[in-house]
DNA sequence: GTGAAAGCGCTAACAC
DNA sequence: GTGTTAGCGCTTTCAC
């Protein structure tokens, strides 16, 4: 299967029987040609219905308006919430973005990384896999100056902007709030150690923890390796837990829906035996039985923000030194963790 | 901000001190080529980072090996399970995928259909936004010659390639189930009937009835715009109609969860005074209480036809004439439905 | 086995 | 005001 022909710049010039040259400037409405013959070229694409070649206009002005995105995930409901974001500004500043996702394997973020490259995209927006552990191909696009900034799964010492949530302050309002519900023994369950938003949740939890003059015990800290399994493994363990624990915060929402269906499914009562809360505010958090206590992120506001600081600095509106935008999370009380009262 | 120098191929064969064209040679491993020239030529460019111009090489080839992906929106769990299905079988072909949602307006679509051919994609895969109700520049695209199949959303009468589920046989599964689960007055909430889906789910929905001998009740048919004010207001309808109907199948999900949120709090019970189905298997579903019955359109799998069909046509694999491929629902049969017994 | 040259569709400096 | 020319980075015929 073969595409049609386009219509190009040099079929209108020879119909008309002027230049390239001529036709290329009416086309961008610049002043300095006869309005008559602007018109009867703007006319003359129009009939022809001719379409800019964006591959040779981007091939000679070496830039594509073109932006690559990287997600770890685009089923995930918070990062398509973000591309839409990133997607809807973007084109509202006359750019166009490509998706890759890395399905959480850094392997294939290298990958979507050298194909936005080479595809010679203007800049990227990365959220990093959950391999990502090392960082070479991200100092690598630095050390390239091609422009990007990092949003959400972020590594903190390279010098780029980053775009995050307050995820210590996040879960500082979530573990505050169990507390206030009456919970002094609160399990946190975290993804694995090494991601970012590990420990920075840990962090918050930590903090409100101390406010309340209880100090850290490593026995309250349960590490999931985020799958279904590993989830309802925890569950498991928190149910044989001994002083048996009244409250338990999830790093992530799927976290604590899992352990939520478990539980249910051998009959122990939330909120009345464990107060339970999440984070992110997925749209499955609101409709559970019981609706999850949670944290609640805007992805739409997040990609927003992302896209329109590195446009700013593509287009020099704003200052190429490398900035930290933080958006504010919001606790989302709900039924799961109204334990008292 | 500007990006910083790519190395060309100009550049290596300057250093060795040969042509270009033997560089473009031994980067793509002629036969023709002295093995010793080829091996310091591909390690010269390894040694200087080279990373081909895609955009230089398309231009040239008049092809991009990349896919125009248009979705009515990305945020909706099925679209983007289907977005996954082509990404991943489209990277799998060695093609890109530039994604592009219209937000269910046919402006945007038409919008992105613009852009999308401007970039020289190779061939579109298309699923149409609900207000799609005129379809020229559909059929612009097919007099250009521009490959394109549609998927989900599409209009039957184009000569294009389409990939659909059997949604006539989905709406019918779940009517026979709530007709087995001993309803006989089943109301069926559609959205706009212009749809194909609305049209095609209705055709079922009668098919089921009509084999329990029940003939077609226009009041039995309630229309929803599908936003929340427009799904609860057919919740409120049907709490209010005479005589009152033993079971409801929505037209997707959200409806269907929507109603029953709104009938938990005004204290309506499910099942027990209405049998309540979905369509659509959205991960929402399985987690609200009662859990919901619903049908299962795996998104991934379509994506993932849609796209392998297309890449055949566009590489000779397949025909050029246009077909139709329908993939088959599942019932999924859950607590919300379960009246009797 | 390798180089020279043309050209994909477009823009922009330089002529006149 | 408009045409001529060069060139973006690459591939590919045609020489030798």
């Amino acid at each position: 299967m073969k595409k049609g022909h386009q219509v190009t710049m040099k079929e209108i010039a020879k119909k008309l029987g002027v230049s390239v040259s001529t036709i290329s400037r009416a086309l961008k409405d610049s002043p300095e040609l006869h309005p008559e013959t602007k018109r009867k070229i703007v006319e003359m694409a129009k009939e022809m219905n001719y379409q800019p070649n964006l591959l040779a206009q981007s091939l000679r002005i070496s830039r594509t308006k073109t932006l690559g995105v990287i997600v770890p995930e685009i089923t995930s409901h918070f990062f398509a919430s973000c591309i839409s974001g990133i997607q809807d500004h973007a084109n509202k500043r006359g750019y166009n973005v490509m998706i890759c996702q890395s399905n959480e394997s850094i392997d294939q973020e290298i990958a979507n990384i050298k194909t936005l490259v080479a595809s010679q995209v203007d800049a990227l927006l990365i959220s990093l896999s959950r391999e990502t552990n090392h960082y070479e191909h991200l100092y690598e696009l630095y050390s390239r100056e091609i422009p990007f900034v990092l949003f959400d799964r972020v590594h903190e010492e390279i010098p780029v902007s980053k775009v995050t949530f307050n995820d210590a302050g996040g879960a500082y309002q979530v573990t505050h709030h169990l507390l206030e519900m009456g919970c002094r023994n609160i399990v946190y369950v975290s993804g694995p150690e090494d991601l970012y938003i590990s420990k920075k949740r840990k962090e918050g939890y930590l903090k409100a923890l101390d406010e309340y003059g209880i100090k850290e015990n490593p026995e309250l800290i349960k590490i999931s390796d985020l799958t279904e399994e590993g989830n309802i493994r925890v569950a498991q363990e928190i149910l044989m837990m001994e002083p048996k624990p009244d409250g338990v915060f999830c790093m992530i929402d799927p976290v604590a829906v899992d352990v939520l269906t478990y539980w249910k499914s051998k009959g122990v009562k939330v909120p009345e035996e464990f107060a339970l809360a999440g984070f992110t505010n997925n749209p499955t958090s609101a409709v559970v039985e019981p609706p999850l206590t949670t944290v609640s992120q805007p992805g739409y506001e997040m990609g927003k923000l992302a896209v329109s600081h590195l446009l700013d600095q593509l287009d020099g509106l704003a200052s190429d030194d490398p900035i930290s935008i933080v958006l504010d999370t919001t606790l989302v009380p709900r039924k799961s963790s109204q334990k008292t009262i």
